[in-house]
DNA sequence: ATATATTTCCGAAACGTTTCGGATAAAGGT
DNA sequence: ACCTTTATCCGAAACGTTTCGGAAATATAT
């Protein structure tokens, strides 16, 4: 493995020179600088990041914690794409990607803090955890630079990346009230995500300007998972009957919906309107296609990236970023007279 | 950030002695080996990597090569499944995982060669590139320890996790013989694909086998890709009106082969049969839902992790792995008489 | 000619570890 | 009493960079 000092060796040079020609300062000149060059190709080199992290104290690595790559996660690729957006950013701007795992036993062992400086990432990006997670309020402690995922808190060292989930709630219900739904329920997904307390918000708000009913018992919570939404739909829609449309705080959980609809044999749209969360990719395949409420999820992906690594080198920049959400209208829902 | 140097001066003792009561040597008083525990948790210590990499030249980290992390392809997660096993072997291991990127023009700047020594990983796992990619000869000359992801090559430094996709493919073609097809067409990958060739294998032996007739101009290519299947679907069946099965070398053509049955009336599975490859989520929503071949793709991924750091850290293992493959049956075939 | 500015280079320290080779002291053997 | 072993510790070098402060050589101004 070539090294800076071997250039030296055979350029007739210092250290000093090879280094500061190969990270172009202006001090060195034009010809010694093109040998060096030359050298440094010839002799096949690479610089050793981990010893320039050592002296710099950066590393051009960005640390992600993300929560949801464990095998019940597979369905819905949420997680994958907003790794995708990361990636495709922090690459473009030159930073590389470590992955730190929050789910196996093992790493738990270690704080975040520890994960962070260990590996000496300049920065971090978190996604998929809970309110009451323990990292969470280590990540607000520490001054460790850090971008959270739909989670809206800041602090001097840490931004976030989030839709406006209630705006989102709010668009999703107006199209049930437009078609003429006046009883509609909602299948919630947790308390420990942020992302459900503002969609709940954004549901209640646009029913109260409508003057519709609000009842706590047409709201429960479906654990943003397929089977546990399917069983409290067919309690809920069991229970009460006069529901006529549904809005589900995810797209997994709106087909955990339909499912409980077919056993109950009330036609979705006909019978009940549903519209769902998320624009999965089965979302438009499953029977009926899922109206639903679609999130630039890539885009908050590339988003979180770019605020994180401005941040590291000193930009300005809000700490604080919203992508875009809209309605996409395909067969779930109908009018109702 | 406090270091070695801090807890020796507060313990009283020299760096090689926290070091080596850090690190479990026996050369250290049972005393004091407690007192600079202590002292060390009293300190918040973390080691630094960086530090340790550079002395020790191994850096528990393995890289990653990952071509599937496109826009594109998002809608298989076979990619992210993959992406998951690895992630979850890996930190049980004791290694991180750090992400290279080799779609975006920015990261092609740099060799595979160059990737890894600048961050100095131990090894690679590489997945989805094709095999005419200048990396994977790259791969194959360098002495870096690799894990190749359904590219069954192996030299002294690299190895591989696959399916045995021939098997996989003849169960297929012979769950459609033994429902008494014998027109047998196939949507294939595209030429850089190692799994298509294997799957064409498959298909070309069991039809051999049964003596069923084998026919070139039935045999297209989908690129793997939804639409382009869909095209090349329509044109076969026009052309081959005899055709009765099809066999897709993934569940994404899959879809697109169905989407063309529909548009030319043929009812599926009644007027044709699909069996598809991947068994991806989407199959078993879509209509009719799919018979596939399943692969453990999860397994993969871990598999491939696995076998990996038992060469990197020189345990006798096989440099070849295969996981199964089984055959998925649902409603997208039916006995033809 | 001298004084000053500019260009080009370099020595050495520093970053935080690990580890080799040996030192010291206590314990054991004869 | 002396020699040998064992347990415990440490100094210093090494890993491959960057960078501070200054030196030498050359150009420019007076």
């Amino acid at each position: 493995m070539t090294t800076i000092k071997d250039i030296a060796k055979v350029a007739g040079v210092s250290v000093t020179t090879v280094s500061r020609a190969l990270n172009g300062y202006f001090d060195v000149n034009e010809k010694t600088k093109q040998k060096i060059l030359a050298v440094a190709k010839e002799l096949n080199y690479s610089p050793n990041t981990l010893a320039r992290g050592l002296v710099m104290k950066k590393s051009k690595t960005i640390g992600l914690l993300v929560s949801g790559m464990s095998k019940e996660n597979l369905k819905d690729n949420f997680t994958f794409e907003v790794l995708c957006g990361i990636n495709e950013a922090a690459s473009t701007l030159g930073y590389d990607l470590i992955l730190f795992n929050t789910n196996t036993t093992k790493q738990r062992e270690k704080t975040y803090t520890q994960l962070c400086r260990e590996r000496r990432v300049d920065g971090a990006i978190v996604q998929g955890i809970k309110k009451d997670d323990p990292y969470l309020k280590e990540i607000l402690d520490s001054d460790i630079p850090c971008v959270l995922i739909d989670i809206p808190i800041q602090t001097d060292s840490v931004g976030y990346v989030t839709t406006d989930n209630v705006l989102g709630a709010k668009k999703a219900i107006e199209h049930l009230i437009q078609l003429g739904h006046k009883n509609i329920g909602m299948i919630n997904g947790h308390e420990g995500a942020y992302v459900s307390e503002e969609r709940l918000k954004g549901y209640l708000e646009k029913l109260t300007e409508y003057q519709l009913p609000v009842k706590k018992e047409w709201i429960v919570d479906g654990a943003f998972e397929e089977e546990t939404s399917e069983s409290v739909t067919y309690k809920l829609l069991e229970e009460n009957n006069e529901i006529d449309a549904l809005f589900c705080a995810s797209d997994v959980m709106a087909l955990g919906a339909l499912k409980a609809c077919n056993k109950l044999g009330k036609a979705v749209p006909d019978d009940i309107s549903i519209v769902g969360y998320d624009n999965i990719t089965l979302a438009s395949y499953c029977l009926p296609p899922l109206t639903t409420i679609g999130q630039e999820v890539y885009k908050i992906g590339s988003e979180a990236a770019d605020l994180l690594i401005n941040m590291l080198e000193d930009k300005p920049t809000d700490l604080c970023r919203y992508v875009d959400t809209n309605l996409i209208i395909r067969d779930s829902t109908t009018k109702n007279y």
